[in-house]
DNA sequence: CTGAAAGCGCTTACAG
DNA sequence: CTGAAAGCGCTTACAG
């Protein structure tokens, strides 16, 4: 266990025989530096393996190699996936991540515009804020800031100026649409999401647009307290509150996660209905093709890449006082249409044997 | 789109009237304060909106209620389980967590002793490191450091006095391979991780030590170079150089998406000998339940929860010049055994029609 | 209890 | 091309 102090800026200055600036220099690849004195100092710095402090050199506004990023939770696969994308490019570019997660709204708030304001960091992604956060006045500096998953359109609060990397919701929610009603739907079910982000509310408007659009069909939105698994929980008290009514076509989930709890409760509630059932997720989750469920597929790993690429483009503008370039990138995502009996059989090897029936074929 | 910078420290000292002292000792809840003084610059900063810039704190070397966690990459829920457990715990703390990604063996060892010997984080969480670090020469200051899912033994590199929270990987193989013994199978395969961590050096060991303590088994190892779903790859490669002689009674794997890809190559190279051939994951992920795949349930959160309490318990230990406090702590992991058939049927909601034959009942 | 001063480890004008 | 000095925003002995 030692006690010896890393090695400071200080250290190697006075080992290479030369001034702070001039390591400094050397660090910062600054051209105005003899090449001799340069191999020196790069010599001296390998050797003792020296580390420049990144929070220092953050206090003092120059570059850090770090981005940002800010997310309201783990879960579902989707921030892992997206935090990846965003974390291949950042090595492209020799940066590093810093993740921080949110325990609030509020919390959102404060650590967005603390990086925003900061020093510290090159510039920040916030992937699915809460739309909360659009309500409140925000001071934003010139920091490149990059929305994921998020969108503001102009407001009085000085949120203009944002980028940001979405899916295109609202045509991959119109088309998951005119599959069920191909298929003869009627009678909808939205499974909402248990928190306001922008992806959960153009999807479950787009869902309604839709449902208005045709007179014979009828569409409502449930949606549970319960945080955990709220697929399930909504499904059940649904049920609950709609004994002995007409049992629905379809249930339109917000993610593949609240489809598995829509299609758990179904089974435990309604085991006979299930073949004829339609049950519809987002995100495209491993486990949604073991079960063969009907998705959208998200791209997330592109959606922290293009992000990233928006964040380092950005970053890497040197045009001084340059008209801030905002830019709205929509991907697409595409409808995968699966059975989950078919998909299922598939998994087992004497279905052949067993010839299994497949309902929706 | 303001321009006005944010509030410093001393912005708000010359606001309330006073010193940038008094200010930092309200901020940092120093008791030598005169209340009336206390309430006036906590209602200016209230009314401003001041926040403390976290990383000139962290320069100073006080405490700035971050921790460092460092993961090598981001996959198969682990990390996500693991980080999500710290972070409930940080919360309880009224910490935060920064997260950064190494990418590669020697960034996450420079990451490490970045943080270790950097003033900015309170204590650093290392998740699952490579190996190969703890063979490299390390100053270990004081700064708190766990090891999650990683151990080290006493060395003369500096390693000694690192607390770490592991699962019990050997009682754990070893509960899976007694269980694959009572199903008499004979001719074992152990499908290896790809990457040198601690988790899956034991493993592999003790899948080797138990075949060495039946003479009437034998075991072998298998790998893929091959990144993404190695499980798959090692899997056919075993088979193309060994084609013609005796199938494998078993597959242990590393984790569940190992054994999913085992699952997937035997699919498609002997689907009449899928039935009889027991695949073993370890992990329990969501799609093990699915798919009924018999597996070890690692309790992720749970780690992360443990490393994250085991730090906090430093970081608080006021007692200077006290014994640094090293604590291994060990989880179980209990072996869940599954019916790949019987699971999988349970999803159709024909079963009871087609009465599906269980292999293995 | 309060304030002026030094310092954390860097970078960047400013002179030479 | 190089170095001495000021400064980034905080904290913490050190005097009072």
């Amino acid at each position: 266990m030692r006690k010896e102090k890393p090695l400071t800026l200080r250290e190697v200055a006075r080992i290479a025989g030369t001034s702070k600036s001039t390591v400094s220099r050397v660090l910062t690849n600054h051209p105005s530096v003899s090449p001799d004195i340069r191999a020196h100092v790069e010599a001296v710095i390998r050797k003792h393996q020296y580390r420049p402090n990144m929070f220092a050199r953050g206090l003092t506004g120059a570059r850090t190699g770090l981005i940002a990023v800010l997310s309201p939770w783990i879960e579902s696969g989707f921030y892992a996936s997206v935090i990846r994308g965003i974390d291949l490019v950042a090595t492209r570019f020799d940066g590093h991540l810093m993740t921080t997660f949110a325990h609030s709204d509020d919390d959102y708030f404060n650590i967005l515009t603390d990086y925003v304001n900061g020093h510290q960091v090159d510039g920040v992604i916030a992937i699915a804020p809460p739309m909360s956060i659009f309500e409140r006045k925000v001071l934003l500096e010139e920091k490149p800031v990059v929305l994921c998953s998020s969108r503001v359109e102009d407001n009085d609060r000085g949120w203009a100026a944002v980028s940001s990397v979405t899916v295109d919701n609202a045509a991959a929610i119109r088309e998951v649409m005119e599959y069920l009603y191909r298929k003869n739907c009627r009678n909808m079910i939205y499974v909402a999401a248990n928190n306001d982000v922008y992806d959960a509310r153009v999807r479950e408007e787009t869902f309604h647009e839709y449902v208005a659009s045709k007179p014979e069909m009828k569409g409502k939105t449930i949606r549970s307290k319960i945080y955990d698994n709220w697929g399930y929980y909504a499904t059940l008290e649904y049920f609950e509150d709609n004994a002995g009514k007409n049992v629905p076509d379809a249930f339109v989930c917000f993610n593949d996660a609240t489809a598995f709890g829509v299609i758990e409760a179904l089974h435990e509630k309604m085991p006979d209905e299930l073949a004829r059932i339609y049950v519809t997720g987002c995100d495209d989750e491993a486990a949604a093709n073991i079960v063969g469920l009907t998705t959208l597929c998200m791209p997330m790993e592109r959606l922290g890449k293009e992000a990233a690429n928006c964040l380092y483009e950005r970053i890497n503008d040197k045009t001084e006082g340059a008209v801030m370039h905002v830019r709205h990138r929509v991907l697409n995502m595409d409808l995968i249409v699966r059975d989950r009996y078919k998909t299922l059989a598939k998994y087992l090897p004497l279905n052949e044997l067993y010839n299994i029936h497949v309902p929706h074929a």
